[in-house]
DNA sequence: AGCGACATGTAAGCGGTTACATGATTCT
DNA sequence: AGAATCATGTAACCGCTTACATGTCGCT
């Protein structure tokens, strides 16, 4: 459960609350690991249940209390077990394949504006990446001053802007391909009411 | 869901029972889009309650009996529907991002093995692409004739090969980067638990 | 006698999202 | 007066996986 450890690595710099995790998620790791508020609240309870956390009630005035959670031992050796543990790979699972694979009935054109539509969202994500994010990073990362985080932090964004242009650089090299593929068997253009 | 509105494309090929659709995922598209036996039956069974695909029973003889599903008038506009409905770009969400953000207490040997691990995991992943993967692809692609759809076929795979090579080549130019990392802080090295 | 192919399903759980529920304080 | 911020949670659902359950036939 990458959230668990996700959440467990903060915890490890230092106390959070759910709501500050909240933030914290936004602010550092949202680009590629998004989640949830309730998630959170979720994970925390889970951790503070198999003793890898452990909560303490922070009153405050005018404020509602606050719920520190505190990473234990047992969520300090959790953590670096994981930490060292190689992930599977990410098998492929896009759902605009299901429709290339399935485009037979459909026109090139329509095909087309699939993959158009898809680089357009893909340049969105890079605009957003290089501006807010990349901001955001500098931000956090100077307010620390270690170099060596900054680093490791700008590597998990400068991957997200690859992947992105190297999405816009095949759709891009696919529209040539579409665009030479043999048409549309008669028949089927305009009797039916298919794919 | 993607995997109902592959089913119904499936189906919209021709009537399919949950035993032949489990095969044809298996032999068609799981390079892009895996599933399992127990979600097909259910995906069927959900498909049934919403009049989008009408099931009938086949008997046999020495053989259990078959369920065999087609897909409805219904189900054909649901799917002609979807077909042309641009899919949200999938988010970057990647367990190994969260090790690497976090890595900052990591010497750059065990950084530089995670980004091994997973060079090796997509050269595998490309292997089977080109071997296994392709030659299942042309035997349908030859069994049915139809260039058109040869095609299409050959740009989903080639999109999961592709993005494997770029996986390594983007983590081949990482690797320089974290050799290249300032080195951990001596405290944290030697004294923390930590991450 | 044992295994693989044929064939259909249920149950439990997982990681996650969306919607709901509550309520004080501060800023505009 | 209304919105944003602070703060914590529950409930229901979703897509999906893993494990379980059952049984016949044909081949080796």
């Amino acid at each position: 459960m990458p959230l668990e450890h996700a959440v467990l690595a903060f915890l490890n710099l230092q106390p959070l609350s759910g709501y500050d995790l909240q933030k914290a998620f936004e602010e550092s790791i949202n680009h590629f690991w998004s989640t949830t508020q309730s998630h959170i609240y979720k994970v925390l309870h889970d951790l503070e249940e198999n003793g890898l956390a452990a909560a303490q009630i922070v009153e405050q005035d005018g404020r509602p209390d606050r719920k520190v959670y505190q990473i234990t031992p047992d969520g300090q050796a959790e953590l670096q077990l994981w930490m060292k543990s190689p992930q599977a790979l990410e098998d492929v699972r896009e759902a605009w394949l299901i429709q290339l694979f399935f485009a037979h009935n459909c026109t090139n054109e329509k095909i087309t504006a699939l993959l158009q539509n898809r680089i357009e969202q893909a340049r969105e994500k890079i605009a957003l990446y290089q501006g807010q994010v990349q901001a955001g990073l500098h931000k956090k990362a100077d307010e620390l001053g270690v170099e060596r985080m900054r680093l490791l932090w700008q590597f998990t964004l400068d991957y997200g802007i690859a992947r992105y242009q190297f999405e816009i650089a095949w759709l891009e090299q696919l529209l040539a391909r579409v665009n030479a593929l043999p048409s549309l068997p008669q028949s089927l253009n305009t009797s039916h009411a298919g794919d």
